[in-house]
DNA sequence: TGACTTGTTCTATTGAAACTAGAACAATAG
DNA sequence: CTATTGTTCTAGTTTCAATAGAACAAGTCA
């Protein structure tokens, strides 16, 4: 599994992390019972700091991704398959905004507040 | 038009009222042409600061949605037009979301990587 | 023309959140 | 038992949203 990081950017660097990851469990890049690297580990080779990389991981865990257990990890559940689900529809939006030459921030400002 | 701002909300006020107009102009709330309060008006029936307010104005203006003049204020765009073609693929992506229990920020935050 | 309206720019302060850092702790694996 | 790994706590730094006040510039309109 590879997952970057871009010190650079103004979007959270525990919130790229785990969008990195779901992405990863979305496309397969890590399946289901897969063991994610220890914190410690992710966190010295991101050349970040542990607590970031755990708080991307508490995300994830929030939304039911992954189970984290003290000794053993962070270990993907079933539920990436839920989220695949969406990608279709996700695509589609992704399609038609660029070719309406709308920008990303724009689009998911749009998709906020469809949701709210 | 109808403009809301919840001060409770973690989202930063600017975000939430440029989300807000921007849902009135793809709704037909406002329409290409119309002028939408002044900064300060709207600051204060808001109760908001004017820097608030002017800064919402001017991601609007960035996404060309409105255009911002001296003395005129701020008119609403034709672009709207094309923002409410996307309106059905978006819809499509709400309603299977909910249909599969995944939270708003986690629908957000795969359009987000599905953009990048 | 001249007064008024309205956005633009500038400086400054406050509060919240992200990130980093270090340490002690608790549950699990092997 | 020992090593691994997440959990919790405190704390310091930096960034950014929001507020506030003021001066300024370009347009409106009588």
């Amino acid at each position: 599994m590879l997952l970057r990081i871009d010190q650079s950017s103004t979007t959270p660097l525990f919130d790229q992390l785990a969008s990195s990851i779901r992405g990863a469990a979305i496309t397969g890049g890590v399946k289901p019972g897969e063991r994610l690297p220890a914190a410690r580990d992710l966190a010295e080779s991101l050349e970040v700091n542990v607590h970031t990389v755990l708080r991307a991981y508490q995300l994830l865990r929030d939304e039911g991704l992954v189970e984290l257990r003290r000794g053993r990890g962070a270990v993907v559940t079933d539920r990436a398959e839920r989220y695949s689900q969406l990608s279709a529809a996700i695509d589609t939006v992704v399609v038609e905004a660029r070719a309406l030459g709308i920008a990303p921030d724009t689009v998911t400002a749009l998709l906020r507040e469809a949701l709210k």
